[in-house]
DNA sequence: ACGCTGACATTGT
DNA sequence: AACAATGCCAGCG
């Protein structure tokens, strides 16, 4: 299998991708990856988060696909980023937010086995 | 080149 | 929910 070398416009995909998350709702590292054309760099995709804190980024919608804040509490971004987020609208509750509809879809295993085979 | 580390994800305990 | 094991890839020493 040949190997998929990083695009040199990789950085700029993430941040349009980053770009493009509406205010009030959040979206994973992995997500963010995949809608960049980088499936599977969602390390790539935290680098650039930490090296691009620009304030037209809204670099505070990005969570962990858990939805756990992806910086430690002792961290001084981490209240801005749940200041930032709840001032969207966004409930947080113990440094994790309820992620979206659309980010956790009902599984087949769920419809059939019902819902108490979700993870 | 080698091994670690990291704002991660997925799967299995 | 939490932890461990893997996979992943870019920097750094």
């Amino acid at each position: 299998m040949t190997t998929s070398p990083t695009p040199p416009d990789a950085v700029t995909r993430i941040l349009a991708a980053i770009r493009a998350v509406p205010a009030g709702q959040v979206a994973g590292y992995g997500h963010i990856a995949a809608r960049a054309g980088l499936p599977g760099r969602a390390r790539l995709v935290a680098r650039v988060l930490r090296e691009h804190h620009a304030p037209s980024l809204p670099w505070h919608r990005i969570v962990r696909s858990d939805g756990a804040i992806a910086i430690p509490r002792t961290s001084p971004g981490f209240d801005e980023q749940v200041r930032r987020l709840r001032r969207e609208g966004v409930v947080v509750t113990n440094g994790r937010v309820r992620m979206p509809a659309a980010e956790t879809p009902d599984t087949l295993d769920a419809v059939l086995w019902g819902p108490a085979a979700r993870r």
